[in-house]
DNA sequence: GTGGGGCTTCCAGCGGCGGGAAGGTCAAGG
DNA sequence: CCTTGACCTTCCCGCCGCTGGAAGCCCCAC
C-alpha cells in the first residue's frame, strides 16, 4: 500500500505520515522502487496516532501511548497516568482561555463600537489597573482543526 | 533607559523586547554606545503589548491595536472588531478543548488504572467507533503562562 | 587593571507539520 | 514505443513567538 492510500485510509496527510516516519513513530517497509509500503499494522498505528492527536496528545505522548498500545503486558495504570496528565493540561488551558474570554467579553461589551475614538478596550490595554488576570506569559497550544 | 530597566518596568523579558523591535513594534532610540534607549513612550507601548499579548492577541493583532492606540482619531468600532474577532477565536478554541476534555474525562473515568493490560483508553484509540468528536486537525494555540 | 555585570549581534531550536522544488516511477492512452 | 500526468521520493524553508546560548563590546566599582 502506497502512502497515498494510507493517507486516504487514515485521513492523515501524506506529509504528516512521512513526518511520523521521520521521527520514528512508524516504520513502513520500502518497495524496490523506494516507495513506502504500508501494511495493515502500519495503517492501524497511523489511525491510532491520528485519534490520539485529535484528542490533543503531544507527539511525545503519542509515542508513549503507541508503545503501550503495542505492549500486551502493559499496565492500564500507565495509560491512565498519561491521559490524566494530559487532561490536567487541558483543564489548565481551559481555565486560562476562560479567563481571557471573560476579560474580552467584558471589554467588548463595554465598547460602544461607533466612529468615536473613545474606547474602553484601548483604555484597558493602555493602563490595566481595572482587570487583573495577567498572570504571566500564555501557555503552549494543544492544537486544533483547520 | 536601558533594555534591562525597560524589561523590569514592563515585566517583559529583554529578549522579547528585542524581538518586538526586530519586527517593528517599537523603535527605541540608540545611545552612542549602541545601547537601546527607551523613553516613557516606548515603555508605555511595551506595557500595552504585554497586556494585549496576555489577553491572547496575536502579534499581528497587537500591531493593529498599537496603531489604533496611537491613532487619536480612531473609531472605537475598529478596536471592537479586532477584539470581537479574537473573542470568537477564543470561543472556538474553548469549544474544542471542552470536547477534548469531555472525551478524556470519560476515558480516564472508565479506565481502572491497575496493573492489568485491559484499558478502555487504548481500546478507544485503537478503534474509535464509540466517541465521535474528531472533527479535523487541531487548531493553533492562543498561548499561556510559563 | 580587572572583574563582573550589563549590553550587542547572530544563529539555532521548539512543535508539528505545510508548501514547493527537483527529480524518479508507474500505468494508461495514442 | 512514447508521452502524459498522477504519483512517489528527498530536501529545504517557513510558520509563531519567542528562548537559549555563543562571542564579543561597554561600563562601573574596586
Amino acid at each position: 500500500m502506497n502512502i497515498g492510500d494510507a493517507a486516504q485510509e487514515t485521513g492523515l496527510p501524506a506529509k504528516t505520515i512521512r513526518y511520523y516516519e521521520e521521527i520514528g513513530l512508524v516504520r513502513p517497509a520500502r518497495g524496490e522502487n523506494g516507495y513506502r509500503d504500508f501494511d495493515a499494522t502500519d495503517v492501524r498505528k497511523l489511525a491510532f496516532l491520528g485519534r490520539a492527536r485529535s484528542l490533543g496528545f503531544s507527539i511525545e505522548d503519542c509515542r508513549t501511548l503507541l508503545s503501550l498500545y503495542e505492549d500486551r503486558s502493559r499496565a492500564s495504570a500507565d495509560v491512565k497516568r498519561v491521559a490524566a496528565e494530559h487532561l490536567e493540561r487541558i483543564s489548565r488551558k481551559l481555565a486560562e482561555l476562560e479567563a481571557m474570554r471573560g476579560a474580552l467579553e467584558h471589554l467588548v461589551a463595554r465598547c460602544h463600537g461607533d466612529d468615536r475614538p473613545d474606547c474602553p478596550i484601548i483604555d484597558d490595554l493602555a493602563d490595566a489597573a481595572p482587570q487583573p488576570l495577567r498572570t504571566g506569559p500564555v501557555s503552549k497550544s494543544i492544537r486544533s482543526p483547520k
